[in-house]
DNA sequence: ACCCAGGATGTAA
DNA sequence: TTACATCATGGG
């Protein structure tokens, strides 16, 4: 086992671990304690995920960040957890009132980035469900068809598969409660594992060729694949247009809502910040959603 | 019982 | 291109 920490005080902006993993853009950790997404914040809580088959541990305490890992994790977290986005400089563009109040009152929060094929099938699930639901059918998949890793005296589940996904039947799926998402997951799966397509050929691509690119995956709509352009593929422009953020442009961008998903990405995309409106976007959308 | 949740798909015009 | 019905499931 390996260990150590990062002191907070050394990142731009700091760094919130609750308000970064709970906030509904990754679903692929899980809390030591059992909970998540369930609004409470668990001090010291330790957050693990398993990526490229290490497991890779982490807590927030007493200005720093603790970390645990099968490896040396400390330029693992750096890239999924972003820390050295320069946030104080992101939350200082804020463009206007109510975003400058979300920025504000979630300090820390951090936009991350995530393996692609987990985000992939995480956004797949997230269509007409709670966050804390998505984070309950994700866990679901791995425990059923993650590889089980043993680390410290505890058993820590890595996200399937492509093929271990493909593998599964839509009535399997269905029985962990994805309902009909069932057939998207297990598609989508096929087609990774065949070669068909990979998320990862979005990251090449400009923005809105990349966000068509991804809706070639069963399951995949427009909303879905800016979620995983900004939560995975770093594509910080991309403003995922879901209920709560059509409810924030009707209540206070209505000039933004043009009709079709494409017109109103680009003016909302510009109201909020062009190049990082998807950082922008993140903090409303938590904002909104906790009421806090 | 009713409504909603980080929507997508298939069909019809 | 746009409009609409349909799709599962759990929690309020």
């Amino acid at each position: 086992m390996e260990t150590g920490t990062i002191p907070v005080a050394e990142l731009s902006g700091g760094v919130d671990l609750y308000c970064t993993l709970e906030s509904g853009q990754s679903y692929l950790w899980r809390r030591s304690d059992g909970g998540m997404y369930d609004g409470q914040r668990a001090p010291e809580a330790w957050y693990e995920t398993v990526v490229d088959g290490e497991v890779v541990r982490v807590r927030q305490r007493e200005g720093r960040l603790e970390w645990a890992s099968t490896t040396d994790a400390e330029w693992v977290l750096r890239r999924l957890l972003r820390l050295d986005d320069d946030l104080e400089a992101i939350a200082a563009s804020a463009p206007d009132e109510l975003t400058r109040e979300a920025y504000a009152s979630h300090r820390g929060l951090r936009l991350i980035a995530d393996p692609p094929f987990g985000s992939l099938i995480s956004f797949i699930c997230s269509a007409q469900m709670r966050v804390s639901r998505i984070h309950g059918m994700v866990s679901a998949l791995a425990e059923t068809y993650g590889e089980p890793l043993t680390f410290d005296g505890r058993t820590v589940h890595a996200f399937p598969t492509p093929e271990a996904l493909a593998d599964a039947t839509e009535g399997e799926l269905r029985d962990l409660g994805l309902g009909y998402r069932a057939p998207y997951v297990r598609r989508t799966a096929e087609m990774v594992a065949d070669g068909e397509a990979n998320p990862e050929n979005a990251r090449e691509l400009p923005y809105e060729e990349a966000r068509e690119y991804l809706t070639r995956f069963v399951g995949v709509g427009e909303k879905v694949a800016d979620c995983v352009l900004l939560f995975s593929l770093g594509f910080d422009e991309a403003v995922p247009l879901d209920t709560w953020i059509r409810g924030a442009i009707a209540d206070h961008y209505p000039d933004c809502d043009r009709g079709s998903y494409a017109d109103t990405s680009r003016a909302i995309r510009d109201r909020l910040g062009g190049e990082r409106a998807g950082y922008t976007q993140t903090y409303l959308f938590h904002h909104l959603r906790t009421g806090e």
